[in-house]
RNA sequence: GGGCGCUUAGCUCAGUUGGUUAGAGUGUUUGGUUUACACCCAAAAGGUCAUAGGUUCGAAUCCUAUAGCGCCCACCA
């Protein structure tokens, strides 16, 4: 057993335990699925390996890992399965910023060399997030951790790219994609972002002799324009459709036919709008629907091409300014003027997107697949819509994010596969050299697309064979993760009748997968992409639900990011505060969904609470007076009314907890938790106990005890476990089973409003000395008339002499004669004075407030009750309960009203 | 331009299907060496629930509009 001291500290110290804890249940063999319950399974959103975790990776392993413990000890035969993402384009510019340091290129090194070294960082990368993971206590199963580059997973790749291609769903084509000049490579659209600026319009002829006026913020793309389009419903240019114009463009001879394109704003600029196919995705579209012709200005590199006078060779910066000063000059250029403009950037390096048409490989989304009658698209839709393959349709958590789902899913264009970089899964597919039979000529790219590496090409058996230099993206290959993850052996991953099959016992166990927690940032990028990729290839959901969390934001609300300097880093804050408490502090307190904000203050406040827990524990052991791990059956009938309301508020709150974990309501279990120990708990039952020495008191300590570390566990699993040691248990608590609420029925049959009263009671008087400022230390005496409750009150006197009430002697009677010159207390329909220590100008303060109070209420409820429509219409129930409110607060006032006349 | 979220105590946030005097953490004030904890205990102050309408017997909660803040999507040539 791990680190136990004989003699147990006063504060907690998290750094001592940690480590000898995980290291306990990874031994346990606890993290591995076991048992015959229904599987239960999470994949983890595996972390890129660019570095090290933040605190977004903290958030999903806590969640993540509150579930997986919560349904393991529930008996669920349960599966975390971690993983890493090598995601492509971020690591190799990664490794590229760091050989720039030193001067040099990737080409510099070459294909082979440099993935070398990325693979070295990879690995590296890997480590230190595997170590981080632990620390943060996640549950997850080590022996069948995956990586998105790996063996098993690289066959799953290739053999659903090969099963799109020869399903029609995967092309090759020329497309204007989102091209980085810097990287060299394509950008998905989702890789793109905008940045607003301002950008100067230019408003201009092409040639004296054209008739149209048109604008653009580019004027070097309109050496390529080959028509112009304007709204079909324009008066203006509607003589001109289907017209074509020859025109000389600063001595660059176009072509230009007029074409109608709806997408035309009539009140943008001129109304009319310079068509270039070749460098504007909309533009391409319109091309497309017209069959216009497409003309290439620029290139890869970002400068205009041969052919286009002396503008070839410019940058396209420089290309802009020399256009705009020669249509200037050949008065063509009729106005400048400034707009607001979104340009695009390229995600990674933030250098200005230039969309250039290229060949790619592009994943059809709209093509109806032959082997389901349907598209991607309308798969993807349905299984969130209505479900698909008998499955009920994927929740997703908070509902809201439904709606964006759909709408993104609904606007999906061609998914373009293909990367211009080294690092990640090559496209397998391969290109035949061979000259021999005159078939397969260099350049006849008659593709080979094979899950094995091909020896020879098929038709002409060449072994000359080169492969595509491109890399898939990556998101191809997390968007299997779900599946690709529960394969062991790249053998187990099969096509049979068309589909992709995962011959494993994982597979079956756990597919599809529980839920899919992750931020929500994240729900286009991968969720959508995991719906896609699942529902095509096996035939089946990849989860059933879909959580979402909120981005984590720095105390200002800011995000966090290391240019501005605001990130917390999880793991300092787990070496600094604890995990249990760093934990607690990205789970109590948020929003599905929502965001949320981080800040050492926070986890310290968490901190004080494990500290609590621990003090608590610490106290009841040492009441106990011993550490047995056993419990006996406590004696019902020797219970007082103290016990009573612990045990049902404990069977409460273990209804609640249960309750909101299933629902994916975190928070909300950890706030009833929080509450149920610290106040119901520690500021009363342990108080009470310390007076209330009854027989039975250890054993429900114990009791109370025991089942709240199994609650607490899946939030704190760290300082529970070791509490769980301190008792002297023989058996781990992350393998304990969840208390079930119905082997506790009896509690809940116990009434609490007893000692709710004696609370109220105890409250009352210390708020009454308090307003009198009798000294602490005095102690006086008290007068209760008690009435009806007298048997209660004088059972309960011990605890109303002693729980901080200075409560000397006690007095307590069924009804007597008011005492003058004695603080008045009317609480709960009894009647208490507090003789021999009024300070009569603070006391009458005191009463004035409280009839002040009881007034306002009265008069709410008097209000309510005079109107008739909701003494007719409201529930019958909410109207006697007002009419008992009324008469009980109308009893008090009357009480304190005939002590103020006294004064 | 389209959509979403937020606006509740000084600060950070809860508030489940409308129904006691709207809660917590933190901060503030007052007072406490009380044999688990000063990473503690007790008490208190503090809110016209963004604004204006509406629905309802009853609205922080449902509807409409407005304002401010934040985010996402589309993208304007």
């Amino acid at each position: 057993m791990f680190n136990m001291n004989s003699k147990i500290n006063k504060n907690y110290n998290p750094q001592e335990q940690e480590k000898g804890i995980y290291e306990e249940w990874e031994k346990s063999g606890a993290f591995s699925p076991r048992g015959k319950g229904k599987g239960y399974c999470i994949v983890m959103p595996p972390p890129n390996v660019t570095g090290i975790l933040h605190m977004g990776h903290a958030t999903m392993l806590v969640l993540e890992d509150i579930l997986i413990r919560f349904y393991r000890m529930k008996g669920r035969r349960t599966l975390w399965l971690p993983g890493t993402d090598h995601a492509a384009i971020a690591t190799q510019t990664k490794v590229e910023k760091l050989l720039k340091e030193k001067g040099l290129t990737r080409h510099d090194l070459g294909r082979e060399k440099f993935l070398e070294k990325v693979r070295d960082f990879a690995q590296k990368s890997h480590d230190t997030i595997a170590r981080q993971i632990k620390k943060m206590g996640a549950s997850c199963d080590w022996s069948r951790e995956a990586f998105t580059l790996d063996e098993v997973r690289t066959r799953a790749v290739r053999t659903v790219f090969k099963m799109m291609y020869e399903e029609g769903l995967i092309y090759r084509g020329e497309r204007v994609v989102n091209w980085c000049p810097r990287c060299h490579s394509t950008l998905a659209d989702d890789e793109v972002e905008y940045k607003q600026q301002k950008t100067k319009l230019y408003t201009f002829r092409y040639s004296p002799d054209f008739p149209l006026v048109i604008s653009t913020t580019r004027p070097e793309t309109k050496l390529g324009d080959t028509a112009v389009a304007v709204n079909p419903q324009d008066e203006r240019y509607k003589k001109y459709i289907g017209k074509t114009f020859k025109v000389d463009f600063l001595g660059v001879p176009l072509s230009l036919k007029i074409v109608a394109d709806r997408s035309v704003e009539m009140d943008f600029g001129t109304g009319a709008l310079g068509v270039t196919p070749a460098h504007s995705l909309v533009d391409w579209e319109i091309a497309q629907n017209n069959g216009l012709e497409i003309k290439k200005v620029i290139d890869e590199d970002g400068r205009i091409r041969k052919g286009f006078g002396e503008f070839s060779g410019l940058s396209a910066p420089e290309a802009r300014e020399r256009i705009a000063q020669r249509l200037e000059e050949a008065g063509l250029l009729l106005a400048v003027e400034e707009i607001d403009n979104n340009l695009s950037l390229c995600y990674r390096c933030d250098t200005p997107i230039e969309p250039l048409p290229s060949q790619q490989w592009f994943i059809d989304v709209n093509k109806k697949i032959p082997r389901l009658k349907k598209s991607i698209k309308e798969l993807s839709l349905e299984a969130v819509e209505k479900g698909v393959f008998g499955r009920p349709p994927i929740r997703i958590f908070p509902e809201r994010f439904k709606k964006d789902y759909f709408h993104w899913m609904e606007n999906l264009r061609d998914w373009c596969i293909s990367r211009q970089i080294w690092y990640g899964h090559q496209i397998p597919v391969w290109y035949c050299r061979g000259r021999d039979k005159g078939c397969c000529q260099v350049g006849c790219h008659q593709p080979i697309v094979s899950v094995e590496t091909p020896r020879e090409c098929p038709v002409c058996g060449s072994k000359d064979l080169v492969q595509d230099e491109d890399t898939l993206d990556t998101w191809f290959s997390s968007g299997l993760w779900t599946f690709s993850t529960l394969a062991q052996s790249p053998e187990q991953i099969k096509l049979k009748g068309g589909k992709l099959v995962i011959d494993s016992p994982d597979f079956r166990d756990f597919h599809p997968t529980q839920v899919l927690e992750t931020g929500r940032d994240i729900l286009f990028f991968w969720v959508a992409r995991m719906i896609i990729m699942t529902t095509y290839a096996v035939e089946d959901i990849p989860f059933f639900d879909v959580y979402l969390h909120g981005l984590v934001l720095d105390k200002d609300g800011k995000k966090m990011s290391k240019s501005k300097g605001n990130v917390i880093d999880p793991v300092e804050m787990t070496e600094e505060y604890g995990t249990d408490a760093t934990r607690l502090s990205l789970v109590v307190g948020t929003t599905p969904g929502n965001d949320f904000r981080i800040s050492r203050e926070k986890i310290q406040s968490y901190q004080k609470f494990v500290n609590k827990l621990w003090n608590i524990a610490r106290f009841i052991l040492q009441a106990e007076n011993k550490r047995s791990g056993e419990q006996t059956e406590v004696d019902n009938k020797k219970l007082t009314v103290a016990d009573k309301w612990i045990l049902a508020n404990l069977w409460s709150v273990m209804v609640t907890v249960k309750t909101a974990l299933k629902k994916y309501e975190f928070s909300s279990a950890g706030e009833v938790l929080r509450r149920f120990t610290w106040e119901d708990l520690a500021d009363w039952y342990l108080e009470v106990s310390k007076f209330e020495k009854t027989e039975e008191k250890g054993k429900i300590l114990g009791l109370v005890l025991e089942n709240l570390l199994k609650l607490w566990h899946p939030f704190m699993p760290f300082v529970t476990e070791r509490i769980w040691a301190e008792m002297g248990k023989k058996s781990l608590l992350i393998e304990e089973s969840w208390p079930d609420s119905r082997d506790f029925n009896k509690w809940y049959g116990y009434s609490t409003d007893e000692f709710e009263k004696i609370k109220n009671i105890i409250v009352a008087v210390r708020n009454a000395r308090a307003e009198n400022k009798v000294e602490p230390s005095r102690k006086i005496k008290a007068v209760i008339y008690a009435g009806e409750d007298y048997e209660l009150i004088k059972a309960a006197g011990v605890l109303l002499q002693n729980l901080r009430t200075g409560i000397g002697e006690l007095e307590v009677k069924r009804k007597g004669t008011k005492i003058e010159r004695a603080i008045y207390i009317a609480e709960e329909g009894l009647e208490i004075y507090l003789v021999g220590a009024v300070d009569e100008e603070k006391e009458k303060k005191r009463l004035q407030k409280e009839k002040e109070n009881l007034e306002k209420v009265i008069k709410g409820i008097e209000g309510k009750l005079s109107n008739n429509d909701f003494v007719t219409k409201a529930p019958a129930e909410i109207v006697s309960r007002e009419k008992e409110r009324l008469e009980k607060f109308k009893t008090e006032l009357a009480q304190i009203e005939e002590k103020l006349a006294e004064f």
